[in-house]
DNA sequence: TATGAATGAGACTTCATTCAT
DNA sequence: AATGAATGAAGTCTCATTCAT
């Protein structure tokens, strides 16, 4: 419990440090994690420079005031979010039915295990208040991956695996109870008594999704 | 409850009328409105009363605080949510595909579309915010939901119409796809440039579902 | 050095009293007065409240911001400016020189004596930083104050009391002298050794005007 | 004040040049347009040093804070006020009446037209900030400004040209109406929809000076 | 019962100043 | 000597809450 003595300190530590590069990525990690957390309003600039390791002037060199701050989170954290799901898409080699497999564990594996989860539900929180970053989204985000889903369903119909569904609305149902697996764990999720099993809802949701959308023996195919 | 009669007023008729009965109710309609549309943190007071057709301090007649208006608005939209579901599957005599249909369509009709479809998006919201809300809900609202929707998806598996599924976690996913589209309509939704057609949404879903459930032909129905 | 015990006091003292009405007022008085001492950036709102007698908050439901406050005061301590001033020239019925001093004289009654002297230093002071407000002041006073100063001007020269001088620059001349007066009153003046004789300032400038403007005798009168 | 020679540089050229003795100029040159500008408290030390060429940290080398540049731009403007003013006055040989106008049209030329123009309504506008500062300019400027003047008049009442006015306070109204129009072109100045005539202005001024001093026909001269 | 003027804690934001580089 | 990233005190403004009317 022994105090050094300020007279033996060799090198007085340094109030701060210089890190222009580092500091934005920091601050917009930071502020995710908050407003995920809190939702915008209630999430308060201190916080957020506490959190990542700055005081609230620092914040506004690199944003102009927290509207901006909100904007560049939510596009930030959006850029990776397509990367791996088109090329699976555009790359997979096996039946549709795997493919569509591969992709809900695929998608799960790179958005809803890192901190971007978060995101669907600031979004879902915010759209009305920030109409403008909702139309973004749904542009870069929702449109993309209902394109995206969309070829996986069509893949199989084409093959014959898949019965003729209504697409549009079935990759609609399917695509917002994954996503809705997003939302749950940071919401209501972190106060369930009993911890919900993602595995075994992602199991679940591929097992009645390809039931759901195969071809039931007796049937003709759809494109036959 | 007698009320005084006019003739004898020698006094000048009051600017508002008693309606301490009427005013908690209307109070929370508005603050549900508002508080779905912006979030908790962004909904100013001075707004749920103005819509509300009061005062700021005409609230707090009624409230003791913000949070307690929050917390009454929660607790108040959620009474009607099950009278009609619990009713419903209690005297259902249809097949268990019926039983789902309706079961869904339903729910869509007495909570989709009245003001209560904003509650799932609100909690969502807040959850973290307010811990103990959010468990209320959980009881009360999902729990609750869940034991229903469980008892129609093993109502099919007893009768032989559906697969031995893993209930609790199909229940899941049919659920939160319900869900999700009155959480929906409340956030990106408004920003869609084509509208939202949730009857076809609804339609998507159960086909689904059921399709997802049903025994497959050249299969041994689960309890067989 | 007693403290009267709590249990002996009769009346609690309000916190605050309802005074809508003279709210403004009191707020513009105080305004005018910090702001004509301090400059507009350099005052802050809640001196400018603790002054008034009220707080900060209050300040926001007379005035929107604080730049709104300080058109406010501005307009406000502008409209009484010309009313005696017009009334006078209207009415006078004595020797153009005459007119002049009591014109010069009444000025230095009802504005220079007055809080309302502070205005023109503030103007020249923020002119630059509220170009909006400085081209409103120049239409309202400057323009106005210029007319009637050339009409006592050329009434002089009309009835060849006064010589034909370049009126609208001469009426600079005479009435920027009067005016920095009253921004001296309001700045150096206050740190000067020996006081300002504002009456003996009059004195000098009305001599020197009326020498400068008299036709001289041996000279023809300007109309004849 | 030697300079190392190019050829033996095997470091590289650093990218500031060595300006010690040309910094704090540029510094205050820079701060009297802005302050000038903006007043004091609006002025922002980040403009003071772009308009400069240096960095705010840059500054803080050549002055220890705001205040203290602030005052380094007064006393340093001040310094060119009066060379010429009493150069001319000492050695002029002519008239009284040619004197004064020589005076006034010398004192436009020399300050007027420049940068140190804009120090009148700096100084009026920061008086009541800065006392220290006020009085200094009151000695300075003010007090040797007015002795100035006093020997111009003085000189033409001796030599019978002029009336025996009040000669302290006769030149307050003088000096202050030219002092007036450097005012005027930094505040107002800049909105008036047509320009302000300062040659007009200051033959004006003379005009009515002269006229305003001179013994008019008829008169006994002062001295006589 | 109802009002809305008044409050004051607390949020966002600015900017003079410091200091690691 | 010079930089500019970082700081933090201080300002403007908001809004949940109180209370005189």
């Amino acid at each position: 419990m022994m105090t050094k003595p300020a007279a033996e300190a060799g090198k007085p530590k340094p109030r701060w440090k210089r890190r222009k590069e580092a500091r934005p990525g920091e601050i917009e990690a930071a502020a995710l994690d908050l407003f995920v957390e809190r939702g915008f309003a209630a999430t308060k600039l201190e916080d957020v420079a506490r959190r990542a390791g700055v005081t609230k002037g620092t914040m506004y060199l690199y944003f102009d005031s927290k509207e901006a701050l909100f904007k560049a989170v939510i596009r930030g954290a959006m850029l990776p979010l397509f990367e791996r799901g088109e090329q699976l898409v555009d790359s997979h080699r096996g039946t549709a039915r795997q493919l569509l497999s591969d992709f809900v564990r695929g998608w799960w594996k790179s958005i809803g295990e890192s901190r971007v989860s978060g995101l669907p539900k600031l979004i879902m929180a915010e759209a009305t208040n920030f109409p403008e970053l909702a139309r973004f989204y749904h542009e870069e985000v929702v449109s993309r991956g209902r394109r995206l889903f969309a070829r996986v369903i069509e893949r199989g119909v084409a093959s014959g695996e898949f019965r003729a569904v209504d697409t549009p609305y079935a990759l609609r149902v399917l695509g917002f109870s994954v996503i809705f697996a997003a939302i749950w764990k940071h919401s209501i999720g972190v106060c369930e008594p009993e911890p919900f099993d993602f595995e075994r809802y992602l199991d679940a949701h591929i097992d009645l999704a390809l039931n759901g959308l195969l071809v039931r023996s007796g049937e003709e195919p759809a494109h036959a």
